[in-house]
DNA sequence: TATGAATGAGCATTCATTCAT
DNA sequence: AATGAATGAATGCTCATTCAT
């Protein structure tokens, strides 16, 4: 297997790296991760991850990248298909409650991690800050959309609002990255979407 | 032949070190940081250090350890001082003010940091779900409080509105870890005050 | 099924890769040159190098072989067409001049780097021995010429004259090599000639 | 072995490490020599050589630095003894005539092989440069005082007849470098000391 | 108790060579 | 004959921990 390979096979087995990597990055931790825990457990050899990727480092980042980018294409996306404000949130709601505590944990582990790895090293933060801005611009839009519709309060501060939407969401996963049952999360998460709404909606 | 003096002596060391070491875990991270870069920090020799803890790791527990206890153990003090349950949440959410931004990213980065540490250590995921027991405890007590003296709806559920003023303070924390500005911060941090008091107040 | 064209096609490749490696080697050496900076060089594929050399210690020895049998062979050629032994040497120092500084500092890095190589192989070491002994014994044939014919001292020592013209010749490079201006060494390379004619006519 | 160790102990491990490396690299080559094999020939461990040296390379720098300024100076500090400028040359020729051609070889790969190293790297190059200038210094003044006694040609250019000293020496190592017997390079040696002075001194 | 040189397993990365296509 | 992905041993360097002094 190897001379002129298609790029739809080259396209696959990075694609395979980046799940393997991430499986072990998710497991073990980054730094605690080696490349050949990832080599181990994708079965390939060391050398042939470097044939796609220049180093542990870029396996890392273009993984944050493509995980970021693809949430925030998803989120997009799906918004269009929804007509208002409410539904909008009610929809990203349903879709919490969707995701299981387990997958939750996963994921808030890696963008934890990864955050605090970039807040490090000035030039991942741009990046960082980048997609914050967009996951951030996409509840602001919503909020601001409500707002016209009169769905939402007309003194709504949208871009707080859109602060606190995330950071209620994300402190709550932090709070059960440990530990906590699947049960009462939701439970948790339930009175969140309660709170949320009271502080956006007229009255 | 002077225990009192030589013990006295002993524990300012460790206080020493441990305050070195935090500063050094706080710039570069726990992993990334050498136990040169804290001797080296310091300017103490590097079996010193093992005369005071058994290994890098002991030091991160231990330091972990006594950061969280003193914060729960100084905002149980305060608000003994407190008469009702609002004032004690207002007087949270001041102190919450008297921080700065600089300072708080600080103390995150080194918490999420220890939490995704300890989340992959069953043991120490034991010690720290336990300390946020005690934080969500001691806010569970004052949503009660305020319950009983009829500050606060009937209808709240402590538990949950608990994790809810943790998870929305730490969220917001998070998102400024990267990057924002002090000023947005503190307003946001003002909105997320009302949002939390709409939750839990009567009407 | 046509022998003649594929052979001549695959000498000219054959040469064509050696002319891409001398490059490398040259401007990196032997051992930091990668096959994959050969083969970038020459945008071919790595697998092909190995259909004409065996490895790349193969490519460095026959570049070295046919580089040095060219000047052997090139300067016995010429020296048929001059007459007299001191004509044969002046006709040899006149190239020595037409030669660039820079041309000759690759010559000799190259030649250097390729005797050290060499020393530490004993089989290397016989077939460079047999290229030095060449050279030694074409000067020496002129300096056995000169003596005959009268040009030259007779109690000149053919083989030692034949070794210091080269030590004479090589040593100069070998101090112009790092650095050092083009018309100085040219006009050292002239006192060279004075000392070297000096050295062996008659008085 | 090891607190507060004597600066004179330090010393000594740090030559007897570029000794051992030396070994190696003479042996090998500089690039062909690992660490483990210096490690394994001075039977120490691994980490221990980086407390004395930041890499393989300082080792290699600080070697050549070493090697070429304890040349230089030694031979200064014999000059000063010798009254004649022709006084001094011989006592130089009897130096290289005591030298063993098994010695001067290790000396001249060494040396050939740092120079080829250091000609590719601008900063090292500027280093040896220095270093060339030095030698040939040491001997130009020579043959100023040559001239100025009158002991050598009036019309001697000094620099290059500085030059050709060495390069005739340098040059004749070089080709005595891969093979030849002791007896015919003392021989030849001979001969070059007749070259180098019937083209310097007087008629 | 303090010191800091020594240890050596461990790590990310490289690279000559192979071989399925 | 050509391709280039795959291989995996090898390499320079790091670093938590130990221990003789």
């Amino acid at each position: 297997m190897s001379p002129k390979v298609s790029d739809s096979y080259k396209e696959e087995k990075r694609a395979a790296i980046l799940e393997g990597a991430l499986h072990c990055f998710t497991e073990k931790g980054y730094q605690a991760t080696t490349v050949d825990d990832i080599v181990r457990h994708l079965g390939m050899s060391k050398g042939a991850i470097y044939n796609y990727f220049s180093s542990k480092e870029d396996m890392y980042i273009q993984m944050a990248d493509a995980r970021m980018n693809t949430m925030v294409d998803t989120l997009t996306e799906q918004f269009k298909l929804v007509p208002s404000a409410a539904e909008k949130l009610r929809h990203l709601f349903a879709r919490f409650h969707r995701q299981s505590l387990d997958e939750l944990r996963k994921w808030l582990t890696f963008h934890m991690e990864f955050s605090i790895y970039a807040g490090r090293r000035p030039d991942l933060a741009d990046f960082l800050s980048e997609y914050m801005g967009k996951a951030l611009a996409l509840i602001q839009k919503i909020m601001e959309e409500g707002k016209q519709s009169g769905e939402f309060r007309s003194d709504l501060d949208a871009k707080s609002a859109s602060y606190l939407f995330w950071a209620v969401r994300d402190g709550l996963a932090l709070h059960f990255m440990i530990d906590g049952e699947e049960a009462e999360y939701k439970s948790i998460l339930k009175d969140m979407e309660t709170m949320v709404f009271r502080n956006i909606m007229k009255q």
